[in-house]
DNA sequence: CACGATAGACAACCAGGTTCACTATTACGG
DNA sequence: CCGTAATAGTGAACCTGGTTGTCTATCGTG
């Protein structure tokens, strides 16, 4: 027996669908040539965008310091989709701009969740799934970034 | 200007109604008398359960190697949620199960889920919010526990 | 009764986050 | 025009929660 009231399950599986979602997209995008490819790295490289950005920004921009924010930049870099070079204009400034490789991996993306879209309408229909995204959207924060990944799981 | 397909806002909500839930799950239960709870620990003590288990079967139910799921078990003996005796009939084993304080706190959580989830049911109706969580059990895995939390995020 | 399987614990490591402290550069007000 | 405040980046020390590998104690069975 377990404590198992009906407000349990919502939580549950609105992270399953999140998780399974995202299991498939990178077994996906690993069939496609990027195998290192982990979930934060899509969010980072989609608020890095293809203008680029500074450590500083990108960190208020996914609601993380500066630092962690410099971290996953080196990941990144180490992997070879983003790059960094000095602000002609400002030299204490470091751009950081999306590589080709890293570009594809974005574009691969998008792709692959729009053919996990269209699974999902295959599933419950097309409708209803706009009805799903339109009612998530309602008690949602509108910012869609600012996932503050580490702030539900991380240290008090 | 960013590459932003339909299908990337999916997992998106669906991570940002969690986090909701779950943020404001933990705020309240901060109110109540749990201020050191945390999302893992609640998942943990739901997989728990009221007939207590083992490090090994807990690792096993939420997909984590028996190591990691002993040390969340100090944790949460660290914070009185469980407590630990040896099995009688196998003294390998080493028996969890839940104090008071930590029977308290599911209950706490199973209160307040429900009430989040009739906040939702305020805003989008409550026969949306139920066709949405039909929708959602259609398209996740039945197994509700093996979150593997550590698993889409983690090491490769 | 010996030997394989299981439960738990310990160590070393990794990823990603935090804060504190520091340097270099830019921007600005007296 | 210069001294000072603010900002960008970096490094170090630490935390949490995960991993694998190894080790011991106990159980169960041929």
């Amino acid at each position: 027996m377990s404590i198992d009231p009906p407000g349990f399950e919502l939580p549950l599986r609105l992270f399953l669908g999140f998780r399974v979602l995202i299991d498939d997209l990178h077994a996906e995008l690993a069939r496609q040539g990027h195998p290192h490819a982990r979930p934060m790295h899509g969010f980072a490289m989609q608020a890095i965008g293809v203008n680029g950005t500074t450590a500083v920004e990108l960190g208020r921009t996914l609601g993380v310091s500066k630092q962690a924010a410099g971290k996953t930049i080196e990941t990144l870099e180490r992997l070879g989709y983003v790059e960094r070079a000095r602000d002609p204009h400002d030299t204490r400034r470091k751009i950081v701009r999306l590589t080709p490789s890293g570009v594809d991996m974005l574009v691969c993306s998008a792709r692959i969740f729009d053919e996990l879209r269209a699974r999902w309408a295959v599933v419950i229909g097309e409708e209803r799934l706009r009805e799903l995204e339109a009612d998530l959207r309602k008690v949602t924060p509108p910012d869609v970034f600012r996932l503050d990944v580490p702030g539900w799981f991380g240290t008090s």
